[in-house]
RNA sequence: GUGGAUGUAGCUCAGUUGGUUAGAGCACCAGGUUGUGGCCCUGGGGGUCGGGGGUUCAAGUCCCCUCAUUCACCCCA
């Protein structure tokens, strides 16, 4: 294999029919938003580096973590990590804090991220991501949660269980800080190399240390720093998610790696995927649209790696590929069946015709690996006005009238169903 | 960015202390059956042994570098 013609590392070719799983989710994603009201947006996958660096000038993601370029023109772009801050600029360019409130997107597309691959982690990733902008109640933080909790379970995942923390707001924030602070510094010398670089750097992550979980266990609770209002909101917040039948659990160590936070953080983890990997995280960001120079809204949001969900699901994602109908020929009559299969598509009909020559047997042969159903032009059937329809999977088949074709279950089978059976709604509990 | 493991055909792998033209199973293509798949039989295509350098009469095999994959840390979806 030449190493420079591989793919870049870090990244996935996805082919079926693990494809039609992807393309599952998206669709999975995008019907169970719209039940709560999201409507899709497009965003370019690369934005102005300053996007980016503006939001999230202390994270890894942007500050290591970045695919950067200058185009011919000399612009410097960023292949977008996370879309939360390009969501966030598209509100700001488009005005949308003159539509009606709230305004809930949602997005399903590639982030981009240099980071060392691993199990559950890649170069190039797939987020589905909501954003909910405008609404400062803690239901706004619930609905969200709620949303991708939802997607989560409509795809097939059992009884998730949301992990959330508060941390704090500007007014409450800061004295917390300068209180872990104080705490850790007097056990300096008790802490992993890691965390004496996270003291001076990002000392709300020493939370989250696996190393040094002796020391952190007695560090201060954010808890007892709220103000009144963080107090009742994350109150709020838990008591909502809890009303809809959803288990909740404060994790008093949970912090994210974004800085633009406020109040509200979640994630959902699961068993397969190792400790600390997240299927999906979020939280609020009042500050956010403010900062790329909007307007101060109040929002909402997470981002759901797909890649990881697909990893979750293993096979219990009951996608399949639809099975076509198998158009084959006997000697001499492959302009008919390129023609009947041509027909066939026009009336919504998944059909394939054979495009190498091959013979009745290799026809067959290639037939039965694709698809369930056949049918057979050409000799004797035809010639009386009617074609051999076989069922590939029994091994049976018989004539049967051309013009009665679309009445054969097989057709009937390989008609394509555009719509998402796998994504129906599950019985609603009670209404209280 | 740090540390470990692994690279032989599309896939899963064999290849003896270094020794001729590198093998198997599955998969793929064709034929056995000029109108019929799954089993069976015959034949075929497909490999610069990840890449480069070195040691040697001789390297898939030993040494060095590099690339990639993978697992963990860091971080995150």
């Amino acid at each position: 294999m030449r190493t420079e013609l591989q793919r870049p590392r870090g990244t996935q070719d996805v082919l079926p029919p693990e494809s039609w799983k992807v393309e599952g989710l998206r669709q999975v994603a995008l019907t169970v938003a719209r039940r709560y009201g999201f409507e899709p947006v497009e965003t370019p996958i690369f934005e102005q580096s300053a996007v980016f660096l503006r939001v999230g000038e202390h994270t890894d993601i942007v500050q290591h973590e970045r695919y950067t370029f200058r185009d011919a023109g000399g612009v410097e772009l960023t292949l977008r990590p996370e879309g939360t801050a390009a969501v966030a600029r598209a509100y700001v360019e488009n005005g949308l804090q003159a539509w009606p409130k709230p305004v809930r997107l949602c997005y399903f597309g590639p982030m981009f991220r240099r980071e060392r691959p691993q199990a559950g982690r890649f170069r190039q990733h797939t987020q589905f991501g909501a954003e909910l902008y405008g609404s400062e109640s803690p239901l706004a933080d619930a609905e969200v949660i709620l949303l991708a909790l939802a997607v989560v379970e409509a795809a097939g995942l059992a009884d998730p269980e949301v992990r959330v923390n508060s941390i704090g707001c500007e007014r409450c924030r800061p004295r917390y800080r300068e209180a872990l602070v104080g705490y850790f510094a007097a056990r300096r010398e008790a802490l992993c190399p890691d965390c004496q670089v996270r003291l001076e750097r990002n000392p709300l992550r020493l939370l989250d240390c696996k190393v040094d979980v002796a020391v952190r266990a007695e560090a201060p609770d954010l808890a007892d720093y709220w103000c009144d209002d963080c107090r009742a909101h994350f109150a709020a917040v838990e008591a909502a998610v809890a009303s809809a039948g959803r288990r909740v659990e404060r994790d008093p160590h949970l912090v994210r790696g974004l800085d633009y936070y406020t109040r509200t953080v979640f994630e959902v983890g699961h068993p397969s995927l190792g400790a600390g990997v997240a299927l999906f995280g979020g939280g609020r960001y009042d500050g956010l649209v403010a900062s790329l120079d909007g307007p101060t809204v109040p929002a909402v949001g997470f981002g759901m790696g797909i890649e990881r969900l697909l990893g979750a699901l293993g096979d219990r994602l009951a996608v399949t590929a639809p099975t076509p109908l198998y158009v084959g020929h006997l000697p001499g009559y492959a302009e008919e069946a390129f023609r009947l299969a041509e027909w066939l598509r026009n009336q919504g009909v998944a059909a394939e015709s054979d495009l190498l020559g091959r013979s009745v047997r290799a026809q067959l042969k290639d037939a039965a690996r694709r698809t369930r159903w056949a049918v057979l032009v050409g000799g004797r059937e035809w010639e009386a006005g009617q074609v051999v329809v076989r069922d590939l999977g029994q091994g049976t088949q018989a004539p049967w009238p051309k013009e009665r074709l679309l009445e054969w279950e097989g057709v009937a089978a390989a008609r394509l169903a555009v719509g998402v059976p796998w994504a129906e709604p599950k019985a609603a509990p009670d209404l209280r």
